[in-house]
RNA sequence: GCUGCUGUAGCUCAGUGGUAGAGCACUUCCUUGGUAAGGAAGAGGUCACGGGUUCAAGUCCCGUCAGCAGCUCCA
């Protein structure tokens, strides 16, 4: 994963984010040069850039990008100067009325009594333009002091409210210099690069179809291999941690999502009942009512608790069409999910325990994350008071156990009980969620858990729902972009390459093919008669982590000439030599890619 | 779901209403090569799908499906 943008935040008069804002509105002068007619919306600075929203008779097209640009330079041209002018709240009205701007009247209307109102205006003349606008801005456009690039056109809802009529979204980015520019560009085309579908097809991953319907991932050899040396992982470490494995059905009786309450509260994103012997059943789209079930089958004594269930469960969600998205976003997909059966005072350990856990897997692959605790909402919960503020400092304690800093996300809870959600990031820098900690109290509830407590009355368990991958397709399809395609030795499809540099001397290549098969490598055995440096070529296309390369010296003295991913130098060393490095590099499950020392 | 764009060979992409194209990949033969493209020949197509306009549709129109950039919503 690309970890920012490296672009250089060059030092200008002023932050970026202040340029990107003035730049923000010379485009709007731009556009209403070019189209009187065009109402405004806004038109703030954001991550890498700035977008302005503008209400317009007719669709942009890129081709209208360039004449924009161009009119944005002519005006940059004369170098005009940006000034801020105060009105009362009834001027702005007055002024924004007489420009026929009715967002931007609504947009005065956000502004809280007691602020100060101010417009920014630029240009002379004919070219006169001004915005409602708190600033602050740069001093005065000049072309030879930014660099600028617009670069594309989307639908976007006034306000982010689907309610209201959808706006024509123009995104631009600024920079103070031309090489910073030119970087930022050359990095989004990185980003391209490593994006998890154009790998997926390069690398023969994964793929999905149009006859099957969007958002089903259909996994390929190759990553068949990264997911089942994960799950296996996966399953070592949650044996280690005392977790039990569970399987339960993919489709039930719609009555088990009533009492659970998904009927009620998820019932959009569920798949449409099929009738069976004139009972409704349903797909299900989480696994926890199938883990309560098991739960309820006998009466639980408190000397069993906790109890920790895990199963990587196969659930399917009705997402809107224009939401799907590679492996990221899908309609079917498996969860690492697992739940903690406990007791309120056994909760803040087991909540250090998952978050151990969290810390062993991302590490292991190098993500950087951070964490949030959501607490609860301000309406709509369920439990009292008391217990909300006992989990809520649960997992406050569990958190400080094990040195993990909490950002705060007020109210941002689930309805059934407070959370950790933990977040990485994706090569285009949007932060996803995989990892999550959540504590429920509902669920326990609606199915009358209970447990008999050591003074033989009845108590009621709480049950945390945990994931650490979040789902499988989000969690690979953010490995292949974390890693470029170039996946650690041992997740590789492929982990080294055979080719012998003459067909006389595939015997001893498929010597060493078959010892390394042997120990359960997996090993691409070019040995046909194709030519050597065609089977390099493919081998480096494999981002293959190491090629064996086999000749008369090799045979003769029993060595390989290794030659790592990413570079063209090969070093000579025993076979048992490289046997041996591979086999810590899988032992370990490094993330580096060294190369075998003689 | 909404706005806009796109869909031609495995991949990347040309294609002006009138015979379906290129490069790479693939197959076969030749080449026996010490670290990223040796040579020749061949095969490969429901131009996403359905309808319409037209003497004639890959090309124009409508619909459906899928993909892409976003918005909105989530693991």
């Amino acid at each position: 994963m690309i970890q920012a943008d490296p672009a250089p935040q060059v030092e200008g008069p002023h932050p970026l984010s202040t340029l990107r804002h003035s730049v923000a509105h010379l485009m709007a002068s731009a556009v209403q040069k070019l189209f009187p007619e065009a109402q405004f919306g806004f038109g703030p600075s954001i991550e890498h850039g700035f977008y302005y929203d503008f209400d317009l008779p007719e669709q942009l097209t890129d081709k209208d990008l360039r004449k924009i640009e161009k009119e944005m330079r002519r005006i940059a041209n004369r170098s005009p100067k940006i000034e801020k002018e105060v009105f009362t709240r009834e001027e702005a009205r007055e002024r924004l009325r007489s420009w026929g701007q009715e967002f931007k009247i609504e947009g005065l209307d956000l502004i809280p009594e007691g602020e100060e109102i101010s417009f920014y205006f630029h240009g002379d003349g004919e070219d006169r333009w001004g915005d409602l606008c708190e600033g602050p801005h740069v001093d005065s456009l000049s072309e030879h002091e930014f660099h600028f690039k617009l670069q594309h056109v989307a639908g976007a809802y006034w306000r982010g409210d689907e309610k209201n009529p959808m706006l024509q979204r123009i995104y631009g980015t600024a920079f103070w210099t031309k090489d910073a520019l030119k970087e930022h560009l050359e990095w989004l085309e990185e980003v391209k690069k490593r994006d998890h579908r154009k790998l997926g097809t390069d690398l023969d991953l994964f793929s999905v179809h149009a006859n099957a319907g969007a958002g089903f991932v259909f996994w390929h050899p190759n990553l068949g291999v990264v997911r089942r040396e994960l799950e296996r992982y996966w399953w070592d470490l949650h044996t280690a941690g005392g977790y039990k494995p569970v399987y339960t059905p993919h489709v039930s009786r719609e009555s088990l999502f009533a009492v659970s309450g998904h009927l009620q509260n998820y019932g959009e994103m569920m798949y449409a009942p099929m009738e069976l012997d004139e009972l409704p059943y349903r797909i299900k789209p989480m696994n926890c009512p199938g883990h309560a079930l098991i739960f309820k089958d006998r009466g639980r004594s408190y000397r069993e608790l906790p109890l920790r269930w895990a199963e990587l469960g196969t659930v399917y969600r009705y997402e809107r069409s224009g939401v799907v998205h590679g492996m990221l976003r899908v309609r079917g997909f498996t969860q690492d999910d697992a739940h903690i059966f406990c007791t309120p005072d056994q909760l803040a350990d087991e909540i250090a325990g998952v978050c151990r856990l969290v810390d062993t897997v991302l590490t292991t692959f190098g993500f950087e994350y951070k964490a949030y605790l959501a607490t609860k909402p301000a309406e709509k919960t369920i439990g009292d008071d008391e217990i909300w503020e006992r989990a809520t400092e649960s997992l406050r304690q569990a958190a400080a156990a094990v040195d993990l800093e909490l950002e705060l996300d007020e109210g941002g809870g689930a309805f059934y009980g407070p959370k950790i959600d933990y977040k990485i990031k994706d090569a285009l820098g949007r932060e996803w969620q995989n990892s999550t900690i959540q504590c429920d109290f509902n669920l326990p509830e609606r199915f009358d858990l209970a447990y008999t407590a050591p003074d033989g009355s009845q108590m009621r368990p709480i049950m945390v729902h945990r994931a650490i991958l979040g789902s499988l397709e989000r969690f690979v399809g953010g490995l292949i972009e974390h890693f470029g395609g170039k996946f650690p030795f041992w997740i590789a499809p492929s982990q080294v390459a055979v080719i012998p540099i003459r067909e006389e001397h595939a015997d001893y290549a498929r010597g060493v093919a078959e010892r390394l098969e042997s120990e359960l490598f997996r090993v691409d055995a070019m040995l046909d008669a194709g030519h050597m440096n065609k089977k390099i070529k493919e081998a480096q296309r494999a981002q293959t982590p190491y090629m064996l390369i086999a000749g008369e010296r090799e045979a003769e003295e029993g060595t390989v000439a290794v030659r790592r991913r990413g570079t063209r130098e090969q070093v000579v060393v025993p076979f048992e030599t490289f046997l041996d490095m591979i086999r810590g590099l899988r032992d370990t499950k490094s993330l580096e890619l060294p190369e075998p020392s003689a």
